[in-house]
DNA sequence: ATAAAATAGATGTTTAAACATATATTTATA
DNA sequence: TATAAATATATGTTTAAACATCTATTTTAT
């Protein structure tokens, strides 16, 4: 269904406008999905961002910053997050000994077990682009690059 | 700067997982930007969302489901932003008397005056895509409704 | 070496989003 | 017509986002 009719609005200013709205629509339509498929596993998006993150890492211990620096929502309260994650005994936090403002962050082996459930997901999950052939997967992900200039 | 080095993340699965990234830390990105425009103004994005459909209805009164179906983010608590919308009398809600559930919904001068402050900064706002031409952004607009399939 | 600036993170507070449930009304069905 | 189902919205509660401020530490500049 082309925006137009989700939105019930059929005129727009410009290609421009026409694309912004789209973009942000299809964004949160793809997050809403993604929220469901986390949700029987107790995370939020957020949060499974992070346990990929530091499962990437793993064993090395990164801080709170580097987190931050690589999250796709970089605007996030990371310290709060990881409180959360650490409630539910997903990540460890230590005083990093070389600067000791800062946090060395590690993902706990309840983490990596829940990611290795979540795994059987992966499928589904990047499924949700499959109307995409593979070259409008690339097609699209240059296209927002050059958005962001 | 392409997605890879924003996120510092070099490798993914496949070309859907990286448009699916990319979509959303771009649409982050975006609203990120339109929330600095709108802030000068006191309102959030959301209700300047709600504030552009009822000037398009105006001077018809709309129904708060009716809102919340063109809404960009269509889960939105319509409810509550329009009483925060009322507290700053920029919307009028009174009963609908056909229907005594719904509500009968128009924006108020105060509202109409704010917009037509704020459309001094459409140019900036649709400007945010520039580094789109108008074919690409026409592109893009078409890979995201297909991408919802 | 010392003071200023920058950095990492925590925390308090306000505001908003998320989720479930409740209420009133209308529409559909038996 | 009575009952059930659907609809429109409100509201309580939990959770998270937003924003500012604070502390401790490290880095930079004088």
């Amino acid at each position: 269904m082309p925006i137009e009719e989700d939105i019930q609005q059929t005129q727009f200013r410009n290609p421009h406008q026409k694309a912004a709205i789209n973009l942000i629509y299809t964004s949160n339509w793809l997050e809403g999905r993604q929220k469901d498929l986390f949700k029987p596993y107790g995370i939020t998006n957020q949060q499974f961002n992070i346990l990929r993150i530091l499962r990437g890492q793993y064993p090395t211990k990164i801080s709170g910053v580097e987190i931050k620096s690589r999250m796709i929502d970089q605007n996030s309260d990371v310290s709060r997050l990881l409180d959360r994650l650490m409630v539910k005994e997903l990540v460890v936090k230590s005083q990093c000994s070389k600067d000791k403002r800062a946090d060395d962050v590690v993902i706990a082996k309840k983490g990596l077990t829940l990611l290795k459930t979540i795994d059987k997901n992966i499928p589904t999950l990047d499924g949700l682009l499959s109307k995409l052939t593979t070259k409008e997967a690339t097609q699209l992900s240059n296209l927002l690059d050059k958005s962001r200039g």
